[in-house]
DNA sequence: GGTATATAGTTGTCTCGTTAACTATTAAGG
DNA sequence: CCTTAATAGTTAACGAGACAACTATATACC
């Protein structure tokens, strides 16, 4: 009624991965307020699901799961240290490495998060058939393929038409 | 073959909603990539986009087009002006507003990064059947529908199951 | 007309993401 | 062995998004 945003009427008009792209940003950002109250961010909480399933990973085992690199990943976890959520021990077997764990006061935070948001998600995509979420998963990962094709020929060759 | 990323393994299992998540991320890693060159973001090059369509806008209405806050869409403008890409021109109609102009330089850059973004958008999508094209806008807007619907009952009371 | 409220835009602070430079440790090859 | 290269992690700098506080102007209402 007030603001006329485009999600009122350039949706449809948007190209798809513009569409993709506002998608998961609101995603994100409602993601982020339910979040709020347990002074997390989404960015927080990923690495921590990951350790909790399977405690002593390294840092770069973690940031290879929740696809964030070496140097932000050492500041998400600082953070998550400092509010004293996980920890990190030294690894003898490799000094440059250390192990992280959950603390217990993360483990119970992890475990009350995880609730909400696997709700959150399951509301997000009521309504879909079974059919259509296929269809969504399919596609995704087709765009995703596309993007490393395009991406290997732009650094190998300068957008080869055929090959 | 070397890095063994969650997009080789569990991108089955991942819920949906991080599915497109990381299908966005993807997407804006790549465009970044691509833009490097002309020393533009893509978060720069939306409003730049909108500008060159619609000449004079307020900020106000650029950020509702690009969904973007008005704090985080005065630096990106900033930045545009100080590499003299867009001007702001006074609005003797309303003088808390300025009006956005692109430059010259901004308007011949516009049309030159426009080509290249338009083919790597529709690259993205290549193989992609129509059917599955119009089943992905569909579904996208039906998940942001729900969370609009989410927000409103999160805030208007404390998840109501049924009304 | 004058006060109250709403709106446009800016600025500060924090989190997140990327790149590049750097340290420490480990692995490889002569 | 010892030099060289690779890897794990940290730090700094910058763009970007979010929120809160603030200024200036415009609108509403009494």
């Amino acid at each position: 009624m007030s603001n006329p945003t485009r999600s009122d009427q350039s949706l449809d008009e948007n190209p798809l991965p513009r569409l993709i792209y506002f998608t998961a940003q609101d995603f994100r950002k409602l993601a982020e307020k339910i979040l709020k109250p347990y002074d997390l961010t989404l960015e927080q909480f990923h690495p921590l699901k990951i350790i909790s399933t399977t405690h002593g990973l390294t840092q770069r085992q973690i940031g290879d799961e929740c696809n964030k690199s070496a140097a932000n990943l050492t500041r998400i976890l600082d953070r998550l240290q400092n509010k004293t959520l996980i920890e990190r021990r030294n690894n003898p077997a490799d000094r440059r490495t250390s192990l992280v764990f959950l603390t217990p006061h993360g483990e119970s935070l992890v475990k009350e998060v995880t609730e909400i948001l696997d709700s959150f998600a399951e509301k997000s995509t009521q309504g879909l058939t079974i059919k259509d979420q296929q269809i969504l998963r399919r596609t995704l990962e087709k765009i995703t393929t596309n993007l490393q094709q395009i991406e290997l020929n732009n650094f190998n060759q300068n957008t080869p038409e055929e090959r």
